[in-house]
DNA sequence: CCTACCGATCGGTAGG
DNA sequence: CCTACCGATCGGTAGG
């Protein structure tokens, strides 16, 4: 019966898994009842068994998701000819894009992932860490180029970067109304200009 | 009776509470039971009763503490003589060296404080909305005595500054090891290097 | 897609 | 500090 679903009404999951990113980001996972997101998408709690097989299926689809848009686009970037400092650059304005414009799957997937359960956790978590293992490659190509700052400790300068971005999150639900597109200039003159030689 | 309790042992309250940071860090405050709790401390979750009046009552102590810790060190900072940008760095040091030595507590009120129910929601935000509201000042005031570049956006900074900071959760429990004086030089370097003019 | 309902687990209380 | 237990709510299923 599982079967029969995928080929079924795909769109009525996609109104599904939008509802429960908005859901967990709001309430976050565990406080989000399906009969929350059943009100939500307008049906009863029973009938969302018909689109999807668990709530925690749900979880899985909003953050392999955007595990696999990260890794397509630095797929993109390693293989442009661009500089690694240009690199970086590019990378961390596809993030706060990302951010800004498709937030809701992104807070789950940076804020809520750890409420996978095994053998998802540990496929995410190691995804992560691979995404995090080639910023390194980067920055540490931009250093030996004499781009970068050669005082900066490689991990934890990415790990700075990717929090840095990690809290628009907070400041797009927040009375702080910034203009996306100053924001964005904003954090690559500051990250830019403090990775800057 | 929830007289006589403030007057009993208080210390059996301060373990209580370090086990439910650590548990609502490690698992989230709604996914953290009771029962979790109790077996943590070694006695049955009826039994912490004896100690406390609620699970809320937890989350209200830890975020609390922490606001009313950073509004205090705030209020020094300010009334120091040191120059803007010196205060912003005297700011992040602290900031970094909280969620390095008191990680689950810095964790649990940065990223659990959203289950915090009224009126204690409110207030909490309206702390946070006033210590954000209080490093606008100072760095406004560095771009007019032009330690800071006139190019950023000020709100932004803050929000930039603030999560860079917060990020430090998901190193401290990740495998990437960083020595804490390291990681602290680390982000003093880009961030004041990147707002420095 | 609904009604009706399940077993499990939750935060918390009574009474000792 | 424990045993025993409560009403509510949870994720999910049966059957139509």
């Amino acid at each position: 019966m599982a079967r029969i679903k995928t080929t079924k009404d795909e769109s009525r999951k996609d109104v599904i898994l939008t509802a429960a990113a908005e859901s967990f980001r709001e309430r976050g996972y565990k406080a989000t009842s399906m009969r929350d997101l059943a009100e939500k998408v307008g049906i009863e709690a029973a009938s969302l068994y018909n689109h999807i097989d668990s709530k925690s299926e749900l979880l899985i689809d909003i953050c392999f998701s955007i595990t696999s848009l990260m890794n397509d686009f630095m797929t993109s970037v390693e293989e442009s000819d661009q500089t690694s400092l240009q690199k970086v650059e590019t990378i961390l304005r596809f993030q706060i894009r990302q951010m800004v414009d498709n937030f809701d799957n992104n807070f789950v997937a940076n804020r809520e992932w750890n409420h996978l359960d095994e053998p998802e956790l540990s496929e995410f978590r190691t995804q992560r860490h691979e995404y995090r293992k080639r910023m390194n490659h980067i920055i540490t190509k931009g250093i030996a180029d004499g781009e970068i700052k050669e005082s900066i400790n490689v991990p934890a300068t990415v790990w700075l970067l990717l929090h840095a971005i990690y809290g628009i999150e907070s400041w797009h639900r927040s009375k702080v109304r910034v203009d996306p597109a100053v924001l964005e200039e904003n954090m690559i003159t500051i990250l830019i200009g403090g990775l800057k030689k």
